[in-house]
RNA sequence: GUCCCCAUCGUCUAGUCCGGCCCAGGACUCCACCCUUUCAAGGUGGCGACACGGGUUCGAAUCCCGUUGGGGACACCA
């Protein structure tokens, strides 16, 4: 074998993080782990005008929160820049480049034109055809000009690790632009000298690169150097088919972090995306992704993003975790909601945790969670009752006196545990005369405000004897008025 | 317009390289039933696909050609 596993994942930051450059980060790591090679960040950040500080930050923020840190980097392509214009000089002086000493303005309105014709256009070659007598002698006048790289007439081949056999004629390839007239070096340039400097083995990107490819390819030959292997994925696409984007909801990694998504999830979902094993595991852990992790497993076609499958593989997640974690993982959320309090992280760690083990089969995230432990987090008693269970719930022959003496028998139990509760309530059914049914319904309606969650008994040892009450006594307060007016409306 | 890529249930996919084990398997979603104080979770079952047309072959989801459909790329952006 011919030396160690080297890829990169290089992302340019005119953007935040989104869900298809993760994947692709994602492969590339997954890769690595799996040659034990090295995974490189590269952040191309030569397009000054796009580029920003803050974009860059969030890049290496997503790439943190998913536990994708880089080996090597991360590198600013912005630093090699003199490399990049010395390769390209390279290429002139190899005659495998030259001047163009067109105006880029009239060449752009030459294109436009072109293009409203409904033809396409390339460059036609018009600085080629000068001596390299004139040529000199025009730079040596000063006047500015681009380098453009002479494409020659052949068939570039190259194996493709996901496609295969791939072969493009150049002769749609325009002799493009290495150097710009201001003498900055353009992203094929780049790209191939920072790869190349960087010992890249593998080049693991989007199938939207697979048009570069041949022309970094026909760089890599023009610089005497070997190109390293490359494998392009097929793209995400939105539920509409097209390629994803903020129409289609979320499509930063961080959003998905803020809506209360596990990275381990997030990061399991997108690697099933595009790839699997030979076989029908789902969640698997990234240890298990690393192992079975292979370039021939990798699909040719786009995929479109599921949201309901990461609602669920999430929720699959949140289900085998620990009480004890989702507890601490709660935090942040609950002190967004001004639900946080100190004993949480204290005395009432075991509570904070039983609340969690309740919630954890019921919610596909952190957010979701949340809202529905309001009941439990809330220390009011003045939750607002659902309308539709208020109307389903709060009827029926004396229910004020079943509530009543139910409220009644609460408060002197001696014993408030989710068993002795349970006793104690079916006890006051039979005493008077009526299915548990009848009490269960309207007391969970006035203690959580709703008619769907953990079971009654266990919710009421966790909400505790005083907050039951005081719901209770509302809920009671709520029936008397009825009763008063006649016919009062829920709600 | 030109070039390139892709094509199995609504979605993610297994099977395709090395034709028969596939009247196509798993998962998500949806539906039904079971469990059950509700909602989930869990269990059982159901709906649901080889884009189309030609070949090759004893035999094709698998190989070849074409059609159609979808996607991507064509910058002195990255």
């Amino acid at each position: 074998m011919s030396g160690d596993v080297r890829v990169r994942f290089a992302p340019s930051p005119t953007g935040f993080l989104h869900v298809g450059g993760a994947r692709t980060a994602i492969f590339n790591w997954l890769f690595a782990r799996h040659h034990g090679g090295v995974f490189i960040l590269r952040i191309e950040d030569t397009d000054a005008e796009r580029s920003s500080r803050e974009l860059v930050e969030a890049i290496l923020e997503g790439m943190s929160w998913l536990g994708l840190s880089p080996d090597e980097g991360p590198f600013f392509q912005s630093a090699n820049r003199d490399r990049h214009v010395a390769d390209a000089l390279a290429l002139l002086g190899s005659r495998n480049a030259y001047r163009c000493f067109c105006d880029p303005e009239q060449l752009r309105r030459e294109r436009e034109a072109a293009e409203r014709a409904g033809t396409g256009w390339v460059y036609p070659r018009r600085c080629l055809a000068l001596s390299r007598e004139e040529s000199d002698r025009r730079a040596a006048e000063g006047k500015p000009f681009a380098v453009r790289l002479h494409v020659p007439e052949t068939t570039v081949a190259w194996e493709d690790l996901v496609h295969g056999p791939t072969a493009v004629h150049t002769g749609q390839i325009e002799d493009l632009v290495l150097l710009r007239s201001d003498g900055t070096p353009t992203y094929n340039l780049s790209v191939v000298s920072d790869d190349l400097a960087m010992r890249v083995t593998h080049v693991i990107r989007g199938d939207d690169h697979l048009s570069n490819t041949p022309k970094q390819i026909l760089i890599y030959r023009a610089l005497g150097a070997e190109p390293p292997r490359f494998a392009h994925l097929p793209l995400i696409l939105g539920q509409d088919r097209r390629r994803l984007s903020k129409r289609h909801g979320a499509v930063s990694v961080l959003e998905y972090r803020d809506q209360g998504y596990l990275p381990d999830a997030l990061f399991n979902f997108l690697a099933l995306l595009g790839w699997s094993p030979n076989d029908d595991r789902e969640k698997m852990t990234r240890q298990e992704l690393i192992e079975a992790f292979d370039l021939a497993g990798v699909n040719r076609s786009p995929a479109i993003f599921d949201l309901k499958k990461l609602d669920w593989l999430n929720g699959q997640y949140l289900m085998a975790a620990t009480p004890e974690s989702l507890a601490a993982d709660l935090r942040p959320w609950l002190e967004a909601e001004g639900l946080w309090r100190e004993e949480y992280a204290e005395g009432r760690r075991g509570w904070l945790a039983r609340v969690a083990s309740l919630l954890q089969p019921r919610a596909k995230t952190f957010r979701e969670m949340v809202a529905r432990g309001r009941a439990f987090f809330d220390p009011s008693e003045e939750l607002a009752y659902e309308a539709e269970a208020a109307a389903k719930h709060l009827q029926g022959e004396d229910l004020a006196g079943h509530i009543e003496a139910l409220r009644a028998a609460f408060e002197t139990l001696g014993d408030w545990s989710a068993s002795s509760l349970e006793t104690c309530l079916r006890a006051v059914a039979e005493r008077r005369g009526v299915a548990p049914a009848r009490l269960i319904h309207p007391t969970r309606l006035g203690v959580t405000g709703g008619s769907a969650g953990p079971g009654l008994f266990e919710t009421l040892e966790l909400v505790g004897r005083q907050r039951t009450l005081a719901r209770l006594d509302r809920l009671l307060g709520r029936l008397a008025s009825r009763t008063a007016t006649g016919r009062g409306r829920p709600g």
